[in-house]
DNA sequence: AAATACACTGTATTTATGATCAGTCTATGA
DNA sequence: TCATAGACTGATCATAAATACAGTGTATTT
């Protein structure tokens, strides 16, 4: 599929939104006036370009006669990282063991992959031995926060707090140390921050 | 909601499959040819029927103007049922909430419905306040399973044990009381095994 | 026996909506 | 500097589609 301008991509999403809150697609006019334009026509041309490029299908002289192509299927399935080999990015296509279907309706926040939990020191959190993450992939994380950090070869996942230069890793389990980095020493990478949990199996 | 006649249900149905296929609702005149009607106005004194009903929402004046309230007809979607209202089954249209889009490649077991726990009674088993609970429907459950059991006009979620006519509803919290059901004396009945749990709020 | 709901036909009217034509303005690459 | 594509305005047109009004006939309920 060719690239879509920002513009094409702005009509795009709209669309999407549209669809997903009214149930139907929305008219050449209601577009324009999201838009902010004055005439149906600029957004007749787009949507024909976005027919062009393979985004959408146009029905003819069909009200509200817009298809979005792509599967949303697709869009709403995130890959799960079973185990993270030492030294490499979480999110690396090698890292990925299958994708699940899951609604966005289900967390507020955008949720980009499932990380699967190895080990216990998190238990206090709820977040137990085998329970699959919900992360939303982003290097930035606030105090607090229940983290997917990285240093070096060893991927963890730990309660952020950051206090001058130092950073404190915090377990969730009274057995577990907490992990001290000196900024200035070492390195910490964010990985993600953890939007939910789940757990798939019981007892 | 108020019971459909067949002629009304069959539309319905007609509508469902055309968004399906489609990606958008019929307009009036689709319906009356698929219908084998002749006039839209029949088909528009069904649709207000719908409306009153509460199957369906009309939009005025908008072309395509229909949407589907009660969509059951969701693929892969669970009920999500939020609070349980004293005496009455989980499991009952009135408690649904919404519907979540949850892939069946994440649970082994078959899952039916989705329960919003309240109060921290499992603290120490990894549910938390607010959790989903992933819930299959049965009424058969093994000791040591979590079970959503009920007696008479209370709903509650509790590590099963049973020892002949004796019921234990266990908590995973040393704060909360041992739950005990003389069979004999008392109902109780199992609505559901949980086979998983979902976290969508951190924090 | 009358009232009410269901399930329509048939014609007409209005408005919503997609389609078309004639242009403008701004980049960007040949 | 010419050509070309993107991103529009503005007016007009044709028709798709919802709405309205006046009826018909058959069940069900009261």
């Amino acid at each position: 599929m060719k690239p879509l301008t920002s513009r094409q991509q702005e009509i795009l999403e709209f669309i999407r939104q549209f669809l997903e809150q009214e149930g139907f697609p929305p008219t050449l006019a209601e577009i324009t006036r999201a838009m902010g334009l004055k005439s149906p026509h600029g957004v007749r041309e787009q949507l024909q370009a976005l027919a062009r490029k393979g985004a959408i299908e146009l029905i003819p002289s069909a009200s509200r006669g817009i298809r979005l192509l792509n599967k949303v299927a697709e869009r709403d399935a995130l890959p799960l990282i079973g185990k993270v080999a030492a030294g490499r990015p979480v999110m690396t296509e090698a890292h990925i063991e299958k994708y699940c279907r899951l609604g966005p309706e289900l967390f507020q926040n955008k949720a980009d992959y499932l990380l699967r939990v190895q080990g216990m020191s998190m238990r206090d959190a709820g977040i137990l031995d085998g329970d699959l993450l919900v992360v939303r992939q982003t290097t930035e994380a606030r105090n607090g926060q229940i983290v997917v950090a990285r240093m070096q070869d060893e991927v963890t996942v730990k309660t952020l707090r950051v206090e001058e230069a130092m950073a404190y890793l915090e377990p969730a389990n009274p057995d577990f140390p907490i992990i001290v980095v000196d900024l200035a020493k070492q390195d910490l990478a964010i990985e993600g921050v953890v939007v939910g949990v789940i757990r798939t199996r019981i007892g």
